[in-house]
DNA sequence: CAAAAATGTTAGATTTATATAACATTTAAA
DNA sequence: TTTAAATGTTATATAAATCTAACATTTTTG
């Protein structure tokens, strides 16, 4: 019944999340200043949501993400955490660049490829040897 | 001068590149048929190609890439071929998921990070100890 | 509280990428 | 070598995501 939603739409719901989780509440002025687009453009995507039923917007009130809408933006910013982790702490890309390349490629990675890399980001977690030899072969 | 081209334009690329280098030419049907568009898809993505300066195709005839097209497709390729490296063989992943993420992902990587996964890779290739590492702690 | 400012919404336009359907050209085959 | 099949092209339509500009509502403030 789910079909797939499109990177526009997912990157609203990660964002209505972020700002929720940050300020409580989340307001179409906040969505459009975060991911530079007008308020216009929020509108339009807002309804789209809700229409999915993924959030709850009434006329001139903040934006709520239903449960389900919740569950698909944890995921999404999951996708990015472990991205972000991965080029960061096991490649040693650049933040800005490695958060940047997260939330491109947040919205393609599998679920086997991600749960690679989770696996891999734990072993590193966990034993501290590997660690060890990771950062000595990756550095310079 | 350039501007980023569209992931579907990168696509198109890619796949002209892939069919001159498998059959010597590039056909409107065989690129309809490889990436799961209609013909009519494909000639307007050509004409956008060839405004750019990307490709050379004259009516009813086959597709070339000019050298800057080349030198894209090229490009994409590398891109694809190393992210499928390191998702099957520093992560594990299963080759057609593999092949699927990496296919996606060619097209949002920076340069950046390719260059630390292009270093990760060839540290595995060079260092037998480094490789067994991974091996034995990515196994199970 | 009334006016101004800020915020939100709607209508209509643009761009990109696709499709279908009709038409044109080329290739294959009877 | 003419006709049928295959291939390629064009015209037109649709969907998604954005924009600008006009309008509506809410909030702030003098």
């Amino acid at each position: 019944m789910n079909k797939k939603l499109t990177e526009s739409l997912e990157n609203y719901l990660e964002t209505i999340g972020m700002l929720v989780r940050k300020n409580k509440i989340a307001r179409v002025k906040d969505i459009s200043k975060e991911l530079g687009v007008k308020n216009s453009s929020v509108n339009i995507a807002l309804n789209v949501l809700a229409d999915k039923g993924l959030i709850i917007h009434e006329k001139y009130g903040y934006v709520e993400l239903t449960s389900e809408g919740q569950k698909i933006a944890d995921d999404i910013q999951h996708k990015e955490d472990i991205l972000l982790r991965f080029f960061t702490e096991i490649l040693g890309v650049d933040k800005d660049i490695a958060l940047k390349d997260a939330c491109r490629m947040e919205h393609t990675i599998s679920d086997e490829t991600l749960a690679k890399l989770i696996f891999f980001i734990g072993k590193v977690d966990k034993e501290a040897s590997f660690k060890k030899v990771i950062q000595k072969n990756m550095k310079e």
